[in-house]
RNA sequence: GCGGGCGUGGUGGAAUUGGUAGACACACCAGACUUAGGAUCUGGAGGCGAAAGCCAUGGGGGUUCGAGUCCCUUCGCCCGUACCA
């Protein structure tokens, strides 16, 4: 017997027999389980972010299949993106050449982590295979309407020639030009996910084991709110301005018009308007995310225009042009209530407008006040409250024909559109005579081009002769080929459904995908809270009202997992410096290199930039992939941050090694043993131990169930740490240290699954482990015949007390109350309350 | 700017969801052992204090017999913000 674990020889050998016996594969036999970690972005490096999903999805795979679950675990590569062509234009390789590479360096990685995936199931997102799939439902989409075109902004780069994403918008400058970015129009595709934007809200109410703030946030981000259309007519002219407003009881505090840069009337009245033309060309100049929008400076151009107030005849309130209302949200006009709106007040004071209060809050606030209230100031509002004026005024709007009631939503519709290569290509053909063609379906996939170059700026595709240019399918003149290709999200929004039926020659077979979906347990990082979840939830409804599908919801539960942190190191410099560049020298760091002092500063998520990375593939190298998977289990709770230090693998490793010696330790102990032959009798020793096995077995489960994941793999120390102190001295003790050693494997298995086979050999069974029932644990040995009861007096924790745990309140009081520190305190003070929880807390105040 | 979170010893965290704050670890200290190892084993440990005890869950206030947990307020940090994935 060796007292150090061979994780080197034993990983490798385990995972190869389970591949041999293809033991991960999934089969349709209920009852199922589909458990499915986010697919990843193939960088190149596993990074522990990616180790840390992974293993959580592990555990629970591994549980879920022990409890006799058939389950769906696979993975697959989200390989299209804007990265590859980066690499492209600054290494000179092609980006699929580049993403291949990747996915064979990342995937290597993943294997030597043992997850279970069933790799028969692989998926990638850059094969024509898979996104022809894409284009076919996308021209659905379009039959049903639920694709369009339309123009709006992108960030344009005026030096490289070409549109930048925000991320490559630094501070208003282009990341490789430092050019100001100037915002530009473009025709555009657009799915119209606002077709669902009622029933995106109202089915959060049904994704019951989702994060509340996840819930919240997907909410708010639809942004439901009610309110009123009104119209403003223009002095002097025919047309009539509409505003949406969600306070249409503060009407008669109505100061100015807000109108969006971008509204058609705006850009109507620009023509032959030097001075507003060029108010609009300074709003431009910046790029399109909102937080630029939000931070920039309110701005207003007053275009002498006015409009007449809906209820006031003699009141005229004049229009500005500005940059802070969204042609996006509502009408593209708001009026300005300066004092009962933060923003409008700002406008109101910058520009020298009236300010009038009409809604008084409950106590005296100052302005704005944007609360509810009393309404005043307001002619035929007067005395009634926010709810009850907001209802007055759509009264009368319609009566007079001047308005109705709308509900608005927040959320717009999702741009697909990319201008770039490394995506899939939109399946259409632009003719000068029949317009906007689809790609006959015959003719998919529309495939990329490989005859690419990124010597000039700009999307390739737009370069590409041959491929550009055809034939229109209609009327068989030149025409040309749509060359933006979509969104990569467009690729992830569906990949879960593929995986159900992963080779078939329709996306998905029906009856496979129902049989699976919704996934089970979906698992990610918090930062997709937003974004992939709601295109997914949305593309499935979609592919519903298409009748590919009677699915609503693609994910039953979700787990949203924190990131992975590391100190980060700066020599003199200041520049920053990887962990492995940098060594403790007593209580400090210095640099390897030449011992100079190493400034640390706090805990960030890992990334490259800052060099706070630790590859993944260097700690399974150095320790095996049931270390690393332990280790990120162990500390954090999932769905909190996460601190790697090396302290902490090193932990987990010792751990490792003493489970190792614990049960190698013991196997001679046990050698005569038959756990199916249950002694008689039991010693008390014996009994104890095997109530703390069957506490263990209970409490692991929940644990696992719930996520509590480093609380499981506390419970495993806590159970092996009274097991290195357990020396049987006769049969019935040696039989329960064998019951405990048996179920320590076990339950350790679905996080440390290498060494747990391992051991499971050594206890002298055929493999797998993997494939063993779940223990469940015998109730009758659950129970507690004494508590530990708190006392607190007057409030204050003063001692403690074992008592049967269902004692009544009577036989309690008067037991307590005798106890000798208790009498010393109270003496012969009136007890006022005895406060009594059983098995918990006593409180005596006296 | 807006939306959502988080904050507990030297460190990561635990606390059956309003009931003994600090489980389980890491780091540290003292000791044992030795075939000097990436060891292992035993003991200690929130702070102050000789002790009794007092103080402690970012800060301040509140509700309660009782608050890490609920409410108000404030500070700091993180995620998202629609073309990073």
């Amino acid at each position: 017997m060796s007292t150090r674990y061979n994780f080197r020889d034993n990983e490798a050998k385990w995972q190869k027999a389970w591949d041999e016996a293809s033991i991960y594969q999934a089969h349709a036999t209920s009852p199922k389980y589909y458990v499915l970690e986010m697919w990843p972005y193939p960088s190149g490096r596993l990074h522990m972010g990616h180790v840390r999903n992974y293993t959580i999805g592990d555990v629970i795979a591994r549980y879920k299949r022990s409890c006799g679950y058939s389950v769906l675990h696979p993975m697959g590569w989200d390989a299209f993106g804007l990265p590859a062509e980066n690499a492209a234009i600054q290494q000179k390789v092609h980006p699929q050449t580049w993403t291949l590479e990747n996915i064979r360096l990342m995937k290597e990685e993943i294997k030597s982590l043992g997850i279970s995936y069933d790799w028969s199931r692989e998926i990638f997102s850059c094969s024509p295979v898979y996104y022809v799939h894409e284009q076919k439902m996308f021209l659905e989409f379009l039959k049903k309407g639920l694709a369009y075109r339309k123009e709006s902004f992108v960030n344009w780069d005026p030096v490289e020639g070409s549109v930048l994403a925000n991320e490559q918008v630094i501070d208003g400058k282009g990341w490789r030009s430092g050019a100001p970015i100037e915002r530009r129009k473009l025709s555009q595709w657009f799915l119209k996910i606002t077709a669902f934007a009622q029933e995106l809200l109202e089915d959060l109410e049904k994704l019951k084991h989702w994060p509340e703030q996840v819930k919240t946030m997907q909410a708010n981000w639809i942004g439901r709110s009610e309110g009123a259309r009104i119209q403003f007519p223009l002095i002097n002219q025919k047309d009539v301005l509409e505003v949406f407003t969600t306070r249409p009881d503060t009407i008669f505090g109505a100061s100015f018009l807000g109108i969006s840069t971008d509204h058609p009337f705006v850009e109507n009245l620009a023509k032959g308007f030097p001075a507003l033309q060029a108010f609009m060309a300074e709003c431009h100049a910046t790029g399109t995310s909102q937080k630029e929008l939000d931070t920039t400076e309110k701005k207003g151009f007053n275009t002498g225009l006015s409009v007449q107030h809906p209820f006031l005849k003699d009141v005229v309130l004049p229009v500005y042009v500005t940059n802070f209302v969204l042609m996006d949200y509502g009408t593209g006009v708001v009026f300005g209530c300066p004092a009962h709106d933060v923003r409008d007040y700002e406008f109101a004071q910058k520009y020298d407008l009236s300010i009038i209060p009409v809604v008084k809050g409950p106590e005296e606030e100052g302005l704005p006040y944007e609360g509810d209230g009393i309404l005043i100031n307001s002619q035929f509002l007067n005395g009634l409250t926010t709810k009850e004026a907001k209802e007055e005024v759509i009264k009368r709007l319609v009566r007079e024909k001047i308005g109705t009631s709308e509900i608005s939503y927040k959320l717009r519709d999702w741009g697909i559109s990319r201008q770039r290569y490394w995506g899939c290509p939109i399946p259409i053909i632009h003719c000068a005579t029949c317009g906007v063609v689809p790609v006959p379906e015959e003719q998919l996939p529309v495939k990329l081009p490989q005859d690419v170059s990124f010597d000039q700026p700009g999307n390739p595709l737009e370069l590409h002769p041959t491929w550009k240019n055809v034939e229109c399918p209609k009327c068989h003149k030149p025409a040309e080929r749509e060359t933006d290709t979509f969104d990569t999200f467009v690729d992830s929004s569906w990949y879960f459904a593929r995986f159900c039926s992963p080779h078939a020659l329709q996306p998905f077979e029906k009856d496979k995908a129902e049989f699976w979906m919704p996934v089970d347990q979906y698992i990610g990082g918090i930062e997709h809270a937003i974004l992939h979840l709601l295109y997914s939830r949305f593309f499935t409804k979609a592919l519903r009202s298409c009748g590919y599908w009677d699915i609503s919801e693609p994910f039953q539960n979700l787990l949203t997992q924190g990131m992975v942190c590391h100190e980060t190191y700066r020599d003199q410099t200041g520049s920053w410096l990887y962990p492995h560049e940098v060594e403790k020298q007593g209580a400090a760091f210095v640099k390897s290199s030449n011992g100079s002092p190493v400034k640390v500063g706090r805990s960030e998520k890992m990334s490259k930039s800052k060099c706070n990375v630790v590859p993944a593939a260097k700690i399974v190298d150095e320790y095996g992939a049931d270390t690393i998977r332990l280790f990120m289990l162990s500390d954090s709770p999932p769905e909190r941050d996460f601190e790697w230090t090396e302290a902490g693998i090193e932990g987990s490793w010792r751990y490792l090694n003493k489970i190792w010696r614990l049960v190698t330790g013991n196997l001679d102990e046990i050698q005569s043993v038959k756990l199916s032959d249950a002694p008689g009798h039991f010693t008390p020793e014996a009994l104890s131990l095997r109530k703390l096995t069957h506490k263990t077995i209970h409490y692991v489960t929940q644990d696992i169930e719930q996520f509590h994941y480093n609380r499981y793999v506390a419970r495993l120390r806590e159970f092996s740490n009274v097991l290195e102190d357990f020396t049987p001295s006769e049969a019935s003790e040696r039989w329960a240290l064998s019951e405990a050693l048996h179920t320590l494997v076990l339950t350790m298995s679905p996080a440390l699954p290498h060494l747990a086979e391992e051991l499971w050999a050594e206890l002298g069974h055929p493999p797998f482990v993997v494939n063993q029932p779940w223990p469940k644990p015998q109730e009758d040995l659950l129970t507690v015949d004494q508590v530990t009861l708190a006392i607190q007096i007057n409030g204050k924790m003063r001692g403690t007390c074992k008592i049967a745990p269902d004692l009544g309140k009577d036989a309690a009081r008067a037991l307590i109350l005798d106890l000798p520190f208790v009498k010393a305190q109270v003496q012969n003070t009136m007890i006022k309350k005895f406060i009594y929880v059983p098995g918990k807390i006593v409180n005596v105040v006296y």
